[in-house]
DNA sequence: TCCTATTCTTGACACTGTCCAGATCGCGCT
DNA sequence: AGCGCGATCTGGACAGTGTCAAGAATAGGA
């Protein structure tokens, strides 16, 4: 993933970390680099990746975490219809993403219009909108191929 | 059976309902007018609602009635993050949605850009794209004036 | 090295949604 | 109008995700 041999993934997530004012602990440094290296993963499904990573860490200490993590805007959350809040580490650019029906599968897309025009509607109700959540729905090649319905 | 002028709501979700091949119960005729009358409900406060209406449902039948009326397109699922799934009446349209992340209120909020630009995105991916999902999020107006951070 | 605030662990819990078997009901057919 | 089949509803148990609370362990500065 990471192919920058100047940069060691670790000494830089921890530089991450200290930069933005959080202690720099094993479980953080191996949640932000399993975020990173398995994009639109699960909680559990990161938990899996960190303790393959570093042993043990509790279910509290990963949703501890990716929530400092996501309220720092290090990481992203994605909450699709159905299934379990998923986090990626691609922040900054307005990117969205593509949902299977059937499979679930995940996918980025950029966005359609270029910069970033979804990120204002048309009557703001007053609300300080700080963040456009676009989801395309529909059903994956494999599954349209698999059985097409 | 009779065939006033005037169409009774009872009898208006009836038909909608007899035009889609489903039966007609008690059960979806109250869940039908439960959601057209409470915009934006979970699943749960439909369920209070309905019996409120007709005395009793059970948890299950409620999640049955709205699949069905999801899957036929009677009405529309929005799954917010953190927050249960939320139903509305309101399809065919391509409105978008406003919450606020205290509060979780809900507000309909037309398309930015009119007809229908957020359904296509740059790439599909090979994906066949059926629906597009708008969230926008922020901070409504009464939570910014309660307290300012 | 020591101290303090932060962070992590452990266990229990709440909530949403689903699965299953059996009883009930809608609705076409006779 | 009555019958029968298939769809629908009930009731209970269950799974998965996320949260709360109290105590132990750790990071980082003096």
């Amino acid at each position: 993933m990471s192919d920058h041999p100047t940069l060691p993934p670790i000494q830089n997530f921890a530089d991450i970390l200290r930069q933005q004012g959080l202690q720099v602990t094993a479980q953080r440094l191996a949640v932000l680099r399993a975020v990173h290296d398995h994009p639109h993963g699960s909680a559990e499904e990161i938990a899996t990746t960190v303790r393959s990573g570093i042993g043990t860490i509790s279910r509290q200490a990963v949703y501890d975490v990716l929530s400092v993590l996501a309220a720092k805007g290090l990481i992203r959350r994605i909450q699709p219809a159905g299934s379990p809040t998923r986090y990626e580490g691609r922040v900054g650019d307005n990117h969205h993403h593509l949902i299977c029906r059937r499979c679930s599968r995940l996918v980025d897309v950029d966005c359609a219009v270029g910069e970033a025009p979804c990120l204002h509607a048309a009557d703001d109700a007053g609300f300080a909108i700080d963040e456009a959540e676009v989801i395309f729905w529909g059903t994956c090649p494999q599954c349209r191929t698999a059985a097409p319905s």
